[in-house]
RNA sequence: GGGUGUGUAGCUCAGCUGGUUAGAGCGCUACAUUGACAUUGUAGAGGUCAGAGGUUCGAGUCCUCUCAUACCCACCA
């Protein structure tokens, strides 16, 4: 087994090329990514990865969904909890089959032309590939989930998973087959559900078309031969007359028979306030087709093209069709008016080609129906699920959107006329019995011996993620998996698939086990450009993650995706930050290079060393604090603050103060090591390759085990103590800088502090590079902080601080004579307000 | 049409339940530098907290309105 390198001098730059593939196998190898190899004692904590689409590669999303997780992850994990994260990938039915019919369009050939068996074989062989590179590119983030447990959607033991929970709907009556107006993507040849449609803004033509004695005016005059009836308002008076009556109609020759009815839906000033209505090709008009008894009839087919009803137009595409018949009723005089109309095309989300809604028999889950035994609709469940408050949602606002979306669900529709996908479990036999099962074997018992065929199409792909928390852990066998980790800890996943996915984890797990999928969602929001647009690949603004490891490392990568985000709102992602942080990680690396050249003996301190000066006992109080503000912020989700705390402990504490001391008063190895150890399991889980790395340098066993420490009881006034030290020391550098003294001049200076003793004054002095005097100069004092300040400089305060200074004061002076104030605000606030006055007015 | 965010230094963002002279990183300016680190150090400049009202002893923080901007939902023929 390879093992990382231990250097007894590390080299001056940290290289994560050198380090990150063999700190990962290490960790593999360990067994510790198995939650069965660590302590039993522990709690499980749970993350079921959401599953990357098995077409390809990983984008920026989810290398940010990887850095949360594995953040989580790897904190629990040292707090001692039997940390699982299952990884996975996901079939993605349309997604996929839309990747691999543009590679057999380069080709030169088509699915159909391959025949469904050759073409899913196809699809195999592509999914095979990506999802070795989507392993591959996870591992390169660092991500410390069981890779013996990954699952698939598509696996064996997935599939019986997504039979199973069809048939008990089925049974429940809670999967039905109808005819209703669907989605139909003419490319896709196949149906979507409603989020699967997405809309674009356009500028519309509205046509007025003389129909008969009435006007009607529609944006799509082709669906017109397929009319079956005219809208009007009932409260109309311009079409009270017509109301009940049936007219002829002719479209430049093509006849119609409509009959006219009154709905209030319908708006008396759009356009004529009459609407042609098509019963078999819009969802509306389906409804008042069957509200007010209208004859049905297909226009459309599902390539697009008008069927035989569409007399003369047959064959013609929608588009053809239209332009063919607007210059028909052109001729014939119809076309009366012409007006632009702003309004949205609904398109595919996968291929932006435009919705045809089209009539067809399909299959439905309904949400609005009682479950047996249970007098709740999934739609009540889920909606209680989050309501009582077990289940949270973060950040809290998408409860509202998660309950707004809930409220206005429609039935699901769950079939789709793709080839890639599970197999609806539904046979028909010769004379049209429908018989639902988990295998042809077990339909074929139910046949009598009658030939059986399986329903054609395929599931929706998030039907079987739907199922992912508890499929994924065995379901529906009763595994030990099961019981131990589902329901999961947390939902680690993107604002924009909360309808998509997480409210369908929550109806199906409500459903299916009678629990919650998990108790916490965590949103994150999307990253973005530096200009904030969405990085796409068409604009060519998208980064690499893949790209950005290989220049800066995972974790100035995973640190930048982290730090400055806040949950659910979006960020921006550039390199100038990327490289920002792998100066952070290169900090930590050479912070630990000087604590293991200075030491005697590189060695885990296991007590807590005893303090010997002030300057000790302050980064010893500062660490603790950390320890308990980290412990915090991790415990309730606050990532970036967490980050933001390391950092500036680190490098402005550590680095920039202690070592510096350290440096002057010597003699600290055991303090200097004791931080350092608790240093790098606090970095870990945000940078655990670099904090490995170091650890190794201990040779004691894996970092990614060890323990997170508890935060100890610390004295605040040694925190007190200390920033008069530092603020003594800034000032001194400052008169010096802005006096131009040289940085190698050390210029006299006595000083005067009432909390610093003398030994702490030369200390103050070696740092700011002054000379200390035994005596008090012959000038000015200045004061700062509680100092008395005599040094040898040709300038004093400047005129501008002065002036501040002086309106400071009188605003504090002005609210200490302000009655209302003294009477209304709490003692303790005037106590400070006079105590800043007094002190503002020694600085003068 | 309905809803939800966001607007704080040149840029990217913190600022929790209202109470130190509003912070950080990057960038900028000046200076420094062979011993952990130039992927560095020290110091500095830079903000009427989008605007207008209001509540309060006190508002970046709470309320109302306005403006700008992003997104989500619904879709009208």
């Amino acid at each position: 087994m390879p093992e990382p390198e231990k250097l007894s001098v590390m080299d001056k730059a940290y290289d994560p090329k050198q380090c990150e593939d063999r700190i990962y196998d290490l960790w593999e190898k360990s067994g510790f990514f198995n939650p069965d190899n660590l302590p039993k004692d522990g709690q499980p904590f749970v993350i079921s990865m959401p599953p990357p689409n098995a077409t390809g590669v990983l984008h920026l999303g989810h290398a940010a969904g990887l850095a949360y997780e594995d953040l989580m992850i790897r904190y629990q994990r040292l707090k001692g909890r039997q940390a699982l994260w299952l990884p996975g990938t996901d079939h993605a039915s349309i997604a996929t089959q839309t990747k691999v019919e543009k590679i057999l369009a380069k080709e030169g050939t088509d699915r159909h032309r391959l025949g469904r068996e050759k073409f899913l074989d196809r699809v195999r062989e592509f999914v095979a590939n990506s999802q070795g590179n989507i392993r591959r590119q996870i591992k390169k983030m660092g991500s410390s989930c069981d890779w013996s447990r990954e699952r698939y959607t598509f696996d064996d033991a997935l599939s019986v998973a997504v039979n199973q929970a069809f048939i008990q709907m089925y049974q429940d009556g809670l999967i039905y087959q109808g005819e209703r107006i669907v989605n139909w993507c003419p490319r896709c040849q196949s149906t979507l559900a409603d989020d699967e449609v997405e809309y674009q803004p356009q500028i519309a033509q509205l046509y007025y078309i003389q129909y008969g004695s009435l006007l009607v005016a529609t944006t799509r005059p082709e669906t017109k031969l397929a009319d079956t009836g005219v809208a009007v308002n009932p409260y109309d008076k311009r079409y009270k007359a017509y109301i009940g009556q049936e007219l002829e109609v002719s479209l430049a020759g093509h006849k119609l028979k409509v009959k006219v009815f009154a709905d209030k839906e319908v708006d008396k000033d759009f356009g004529s306030g009459a609407i042609g209505v098509t019963p078999a090709h819009s969802a509306i008009d389906h409804n008042f087709a069957l509200k007010h008894g209208l004859e049905i009839i297909k226009l459309i087919d599902e390539e697009g093209k008008i069927l035989p009803s569409g007399g003369q137009y047959q064959g013609l595409t929608t588009l053809e069709a239209r332009a063919a018949l607007l210059k028909d009723l052109e001729k014939s005089g119809q076309l009366v008016k012409l007006e632009d109309l702003e309004n949205n095309l609904s398109v595919c989300y996968r291929c932006q080609t435009p919705i045809e809604p089209l009539l067809s028999k399909q299959w439905f889950v309904a949400v609005d129906k009682k479950i047996p035994g249970r007098n709740q609709s999934l739609k009540e469940l889920a909606f209680q699920a989050v309501k009582s408050g077990q289940i949270k949602i973060l950040p809290e606002r998408f409860a509202k959107i998660y309950f707004h979306w809930i409220n206005n669900l429609h039935d699901w529709c769950i079939s789709r006329q793709i080839w890639w996908g599970h197999r609806i479990p539904v046979y028909y036999t010769e004379n049209g019995k429908v018989i639902v099962a988990a295998s042809l074997e077990q339909a074929q018992k139910q046949a009598k011996g009658q030939k059986l065929t399986q329903d054609q199409d395929t599931l929706d792909t998030w039907f079987s993620s739907a199922l992912w928390t508890f499929s994924t852990l065995g379901w529906p066998q009763e595994t030990q998996d099961l019981k131990k980790f589902h329901p999961t800890s947390v939902m680690e996943t993107g604002y924009d698939i909360i309808f998509f996915w997480v409210a369908r984890m929550i109806i199906m797990s409500q459903y299916l086990l009678k629990e919650n999928p998990f108790e916490t969602v965590y949103l994150h929001g999307m990253v973005r450009d530096k200009d904030g647009k969405k990085m796409s690949k068409s604009i060519g603004n998208g980064i690499d993650p893949i790209d950005m490891i290989e220049k800066f490392g995972t974790d100035a990568l995973r640190l930048s995706l982290i730090i400055g985000s806040a949950p659910g709102a979006d960020s921006r992602l550039y390199e100038e930050k990327i490289a920002g942080y792998r100066n952070f990680v290169n900090k930590l690396w050479n912070i630990s290079r000087y604590i293991f050249s200075s030491v005697k003996k590189v060695e885990i301190i296991k007590k807590t060393p005893t303090a010997k000066t002030l300057a000790d006992q302050w980064i010893l109080a500062e660490m603790h604090k950390l320890i308990g503000q980290m412990t915090d912020d991790l415990d309730n989700f606050r990532f970036s603050s967490a980050g933001e705390k390391i950092y500036d402990f680190t490098w402005n504490k550590l680095a920039d103060w202690y070592l510096e001391i350290a440096k002057i008063e010597g003699d600290k190895d055991d303090i200097l090591l004791y931080i350092l150890q608790k240093l790098l399991i606090l970095t870990h889980p945000f940078t655990p390759f670099v904090s490995e790395q170091i650890w190794q340098q201990f040779d004691q066993g894996i970092l990614m085990v060890a323990s997170w420490p508890l935060a100890q009881d610390f004295d605040a006034t040694v925190i007190s103590d200390f920033s008069e030290l530092r603020e003594l020391v800034v000032s001194l550098r400052n008169l010096k800088a802005e006096n131009k003294i040289l940085p190698t001049d050390f210029p006299d200076c006595y000083i005067e502090n009432s909390v610093l003793d003398k030994s702490y004054l030369e200390l103050a002095a070696r740092l700011a590079r002054v000379k200390l005097a035994t005596a008090k100069l012959d000038l000015e004092p200045l004061a700062i902080g509680s100092s008395r300040i005599w040094i040898n400089l040709k300038k004093d305060m400047s005129a501008k601080e002065k002036q501040d200074l002086q309106k400071y004061i009188k605003g504090l002076e002005a609210q200490l004579k302000n009655r209302s104030f003294l009477d209304n605000a709490p003692a303790e606030i005037i106590e400070q307000t006079k105590k800043k006055l007094q002190e503002a007015q020694g600085k003068l």
